[in-house]
DNA sequence: CCCGCGGCCTAACCTATGTTGGCAGGGTCT
DNA sequence: AGACCCTGCCAACATAGGTTAGGCCGCGGG
């Protein structure tokens, strides 16, 4: 809600109102000054539309853009040779999966949308070009490398040494904040982009044992979901069962 | 052999040879300029050791410098409330495992030694200072702790998605290019500080697990271990086991 | 010198999770 | 409408890997 007040504070009516998602992501993580703002919001860009399943950056690739996701949802993936699938990263609007390749030459993994998605390009230039005039921007692109950086340590753990309960009942503590976080999660509830099949290659479970335990899940009346949407009932609960704790998403400020 | 031809080629007498491990590591993933280089080992620093097992940073910490691995092995690791632990990376001398403290303020993880380690600290300031003055060093910088994400999401599908055999395989790969880098596995034998309790919490699997793999591996003639050293006998094969594919380490350069 | 501890190794047993296969409902394309 | 296909759901069975327990060895400390 208070960012919702945010967002109608400053409106920057000759750009399409998606990029305030950049702008709206980056202040959570940091401050940022007016100028830095409308900086932001003046960055080139060219908008591309993705179905379900399209990658939108592929492994191999050598890019010289980043993409921001405008609208929609994106997961980060990489495949072994006989097909396995593990899914690194979800990421919502205002967020940029790929801002490493601007200081690492070759994509280790693909992005893929995972719902009908927007996303823009920027090119590597502008952005280049944009942290060096604004120190303050760089600070905040790098940091948001190293929240990324500090998810993928708690995903590790998660799949590592957490049973399946507790890694389900983690993600979706994780899935809450996030959304809350860009306003998409009104009442403990949020349109889910992700199959229970995604979820598998998520967490390293086989879909068949994601259903088992959302099946648990329910009857103990933590959350509902149905038709790709969650809502959380019972969320001190839910906390629990995941030995969930927001610190790692550095979400504070 | 290169690389040790590099570190004879460039004698800065007034400091402890230790510090050329930063330079050496920052030079293998990026150019530095003679000024870049010579800052680097001006850089204020105080040193610290500790034993094995000893924490160098730990959870929850605010830091005000960063950690500079100067001799020795390190880990971070991170603790489920009920002591399940899982290890996400080992550093090796010239890393900074906390450099990503400069912008996360509390650590979300702990840094152990592994073996008996000797540990420079460098104030946040200083490297503040420093990024400031060149423009270069701040990217080789943001640059390495991308370089370390990488290896979380490689490290990520491992535990997810690979069984046992091909877990271990592809660690043991790692460590091998990883102690080469550093001039550490002359004829593709290291010293390996990981127990294997270590290596179970690094991988997701029991000691016990552990174990029987690694006899396997010395069954079928692949690798020794004894003794807390390792060599690597069938180099080729053990990259097939593992589904071993170095691009994620990005040290081509 | 002995003691205790930590690291390895082994064996017997157990269970969480994977696999296969099959069914039902809802979209979507023709 | 019919034919698909994807997603969710469910049951029966299979297995990789966990757990527990114990023995052995080498080392550092008293």
């Amino acid at each position: 809600m208070q960012q919702h007040a945010t967002h109608h504070a400053t409106s920057y009516t000759e750009h399409p109102p998606e990029r305030l998602h950049l702008v709206h992501k980056l202040r959570s993580i940091t401050d940022l000054t007016a100028e830095e703002r409308q900086a932001l919001m003046d960055l080139p860009m060219t908008v591309r539309s993705y179905a379900r399943g399209q990658d939108i950056v592929r492994e191999g690739d050598i890019p010289s853009e980043c993409c921001l996701i405008l609208d929609g949802f994106a997961s980060r993936y990489k495949l072994l040779p006989d097909g396995r699938r593990q899914i690194m990263a979800f990421h919502t609007p205002g967020d940029m999966p790929d801002l490493q390749s601007l200081h690492i030459r070759v994509m280790d993994h693909s992005v893929a949308a995972m719902m009908p998605t927007k996303a823009a390009f920027i090119p590597h230039k502008s952005i280049r070009e944009l942290t060096g005039r604004f120190p303050g921007l760089l600070h905040a692109f790098w940091r948001d490398t190293l929240i990324d950086a500090a998810i993928f340590r708690e995903w590790m753990i998660g799949i590592g040494r957490r049973d399946a309960h507790e890694r389900i009942a983690h993600l979706i503590c994780e899935m809450l904040l996030r959304f809350r976080g860009v306003d998409l999660a009104p009442e403990d509830t949020f349109k889910i982009p992700a199959t229970q099949n995604d979820m598998a290659d998520a967490l390293g479970l086989s879909n068949v044992h994601v259903n088992r335990v959302l099946m648990d899940l329910r009857r103990d009346g933590l959350i509902t979901w149905t038709n790709h949407t969650v809502s959380i009932l019972k969320w001190e609960e839910l906390q629990v069962r995941g030995l969930f704790d927001a610190t790692y998403l550095h979400q504070v400020h």
